[in-house]
DNA sequence: TCCTTGTTGATAATTATTATTAACTTGATT
DNA sequence: AATCAAGTTAATAATAATTATCAACAAGGA
């Protein structure tokens, strides 16, 4: 069998986070939701069936997960951030067209030429955002 | 004799702008600037020679030059854009102490392990940030 | 010099995000 | 179950970066 899956409430205290409606609902959102949700995106989805909880709600708990390793923020170019569940490394490939994302991974690092002034800095992570057009937009133009 | 530099008001013209004196100064900025300026910073540092001059012109001509290939605006995390001279394919060492921003080269376009669903992605461009501690900060922790 | 068209600068508007803080929960303790 | 300290929430204001608007102005060709 596979393992099963992990519940938020459980997450959130391993992170050693209160067990609060909101974070719950708004972790469980991005561990359904498939793909990079904007605090927006979160917010508008969660509006329906949490009405009283607030934007900057959003904002702390998606900003404090993140601090604890529980999601990756990602920027792309200068949108909004976006909340992704998969907290392996991983990097984007984005479509020039729509700005639909997808993740995709590297198998090993590559070799990066750093000039002499860059003797010595310690890389901690790395991420590869690869621009382009996507095949739904490339379908599109070429008809 | 190395070939001599190209001057501001030539790269206008050959991108087809009006020569203005706002558009001169600000890509001579560029031009003298080693490093990757905002328009916060292109606007205090042309500030004290040319008061006049408005954000919003520091906005449009740099975003105009960008679209045009006279310079590139990178982003990194959620700060303001930069914008950099450099239009050559580079990528770059971000500290995440200081926030410098060192430029470097690859070889080769690495492997992209891409997932089914970007099957006919047609990669125009792709750009690496890399995280790290610079090696003044690593001076500076490690006594 | 004239005139068309692109450009500028001032201002307002917008978008994304952080700060502030009083009221309210959570969860540990009793 | 009631108490309470400490963390959390929601509303609001504040900030930062950027875009939109548009009348006055300047560039460069006729």
């Amino acid at each position: 069998m596979h393992g099963h899956a992990i519940n938020s409430v459980q997450l959130l205290k391993e992170a050693g986070l209160r067990v609060t409606p909101q974070r719950e609902v708004i972790l469980q959102f991005l561990m359904d939701y498939q793909g990079h949700a904007t605090v927006d995106e979160i917010y508008r989805s969660v509006h329906p069936t949490f009405p009283s909880m607030s934007v900057s709600t959003v904002y702390n708990t998606v900003k404090n997960f993140a601090q604890l390793g529980l999601v990756k923020e990602i920027t792309v170019g200068d949108g909004p951030s976006r909340f992704d569940i998969n907290v392996k490394p991983h990097h984007h490939l984005v479509c020039v067209k729509c700005g639909a994302l997808i993740d995709f991974y590297m198998e090993e690092q590559p070799k990066f030429q750093l000039p002499p002034e860059a003797t010595g800095f310690e890389i901690e992570d790395y991420h590869v955002e690869v621009k382009g057009i996507c095949p739904a937009c490339r379908g599109k133009s070429a008809g």
